[in-house]
DNA sequence: CTGAAAGCGCTTACAG
DNA sequence: CTGAAAGCGCTTACAG
């Protein structure tokens, strides 16, 4: 910049001024300014600028996981409406899994270590979707990162703005759907695994599972992945025969239920949907193509809760301080028929 | 730092030394530090510690479209690999489309402006996976960014490493896979744009074709989406005649081929594939599930290209100034048949 | 309209 | 082992 300035036989002061209020300066002296800038391809360093503007221009996204079309929902839904607030929109993968949960419980993901990278960048805002509880890395940054929205995680609570969806209605949708084909028995294969989601999830599939005379049977898993399906259909359909009455298998994830689809297509003799219905539950386009059998899952609302987001983070970057009370969005969800649970052509 | 240093009985300098060199400060006195750095919840400025170090721990990856797995599974790979350098990767999606390449030309994507700011942040380095000439946006950055991959583009005199798969080879695949099942006709739906992954799809089509005595009819689209699979479809099936023998709707991108799946299931006196097979060619399990049929499509290696990325990126950044030598790394794609173009179970 | 000066919050030789 | 001082590259009152 000091060359610049030198260049253009001005000061740096008027530099700086040419780049953020150009209205400030004359106008020849900006043309030549501008000129001198081009020619010697001047890019401003920002760990300068936002050292004095006590700001930057970043927006953090942080998602667990970028195999689930969910979290890549959210970031579009955030780019989509987030355009207009000026800010360069960075997202982050945690990398999230059960797996590395067990293999050390207190650094499951790196959730922490992007939390500190964005209170450290001193970022504008941030929108969170944890796997598991945030506050703990979240103490020390708290302050620094306004505002927060939390995304898909329920706090008791918060003092951040959350958007989540009904969880325990995907439970409760998954069962009508079925009930309403018919069927009475359903295994429901889902990870022993305390996370927030399967919790609501598995919450909803017995209430309404009770209310409509569904029988439910618990196979725990222990992870959510298509291998764990496919581990816990086998027993499942090892010995069926004819006259057992068409059941379903309902997955706690997408994977999981493409993993019983797995374990039916090796066995033609069983036909699916007529004999076992398959099902999972959640939108992950994701997950591996079935090869076989479409399967039936749901939409979930993604994109809008990427927009929501942005929404509120918008709404408390324009409040006046200490104006913003912090808001709870929950938006629905839909079952999503296909091939697997029913007959869909046409 | 200052009122650590103050409320530690130290200077500012042993606090930043309690940091980044903590060998150099007296045992007692790092716990002092440390105990007081927790209990005030003190979070460095990377905007000053960059400033004079002259460089950011920010790892930037540009990729053109979220719903793309493609792309995700570049993300997850340079994740995967990447995590041992140290570094935190952020990703930017500049949302590239032919639709807004339409309206507005000169800026069909955030391109230039992630890279302004990956500039501007003073990144240690960047991947680029652009979907159409980068060299534009960079003159005057380039200078900045170092090192720089490019992901699946090809540049014919780059001066940057490169990692691209084979699109010439996605096209030949293509026509050599159908024409073993015994097809002689295809139509190929392909959007009539310069897109240097669609160029080098077309080029390997017809090669392959007049290779194996394979017909094709091009049928231009105006954009690589389902409506326009479907738009493009709909003539192709429209005076279909049990006679016509079987032949294939190829189309350039999965979503492509799945609006021609669209056409083909409201009109079920048509089978698939025994009448006209449907093959897509990209490997993008985030085009909206099929609901009725699998598809017929490819296994790209995004996630190895990822990898090879960031191999190539630490190489760069290991290497004595002066010393690297670019690199172009291709890798290899294959055929991933699903029923649209064949039987599949068991 | 323009420029000299202070200062943002750190790190890094260097002297002690 | 510790601290005083310079300086990273900008922006922002403020004086002219």
């Amino acid at each position: 910049m000091r060359s610049v300035a030198r260049e253009a036989g001005v000061s740096v002061a008027t530099v700086s001024n040419a780049l953020n209020n150009p209205d400030r300066v004359a106008a020849e002296t900006l043309t030549r300014v501008r000129e001198v800038i081009d020619r010697v391809g001047f890019i401003r360093n920002n760990a300068a600028r936002s050292l004095v503007t006590r700001r930057s221009e970043g927006l953090g996204l942080i998602v667990p996981d970028l195999e689930n079309s969910l979290f890549i929902d959210m970031a579009r839904g955030a780019q989509a409406s987030g355009r207009d607030l000026d800010l360069t929109l960075l997202i982050a993968n945690s990398g999230y899994s059960l797996d590395s949960a067990r293999e050390d419980p207190e650094h499951p993901d790196q959730q922490d270590q992007f939390l500190d990278y964005f209170a450290e960048a001193r970022v504008r805002g941030l929108l969170l979707s944890p796997m598991r509880d945030p506050r703990a890395g979240m103490g020390r940054i708290r302050e620094h990162i306004v505002p927060l929205v939390v995304l898909n995680w329920d706090d008791p609570d918060p003092d951040w703005c959350t958007v989540v969806m009904d969880n325990e209605q995907v439970g409760r949708l998954a069962i009508e759907h079925l009930a309403s084909t018919g069927i009475r028995r359903v295994y429901f294969v889902c990870p022993d695994a305390e996370l927030q989601p399967l919790v609501d999830r598995r919450r909803g599939v017995h209430a309404a599972a009770e209310t409509l005379g569904v029988t439910v049977i618990d196979v725990p898993t222990a992870d959510l992945w298509s291998l764990d399906g496919r581990t816990a259909a086998d027993p499942i359909v090892e010995n069926w025969r004819p006259d057992d009455g068409q059941f379903a298998i309902l997955g706690a994830t997408d994977a999981v239920a493409l993993g019983v689809l797995e374990a039916l297509r090796s066995r033609p003799h069983i036909r699916v949907p007529t004999d076992i219905a398959v099902m999972g539950m959640d939108d992950n386009h994701h997950a591996d193509h079935s090869d076989w059998i479409t399967l039936t899952s749901f939409d979930f609302p993604g994109f809008q809760m990427g927009e929501q987001a942005i929404r509120l983070l918008a709404e408390e970057l324009a409040a006046p301080p200490g104006t913003h009370m912090h808001q709870r969005v929950v938006l629905p969800v839909e079952v999503h028929p296909r091939a697997s649970t029913g007959p869909v052509r046409g």
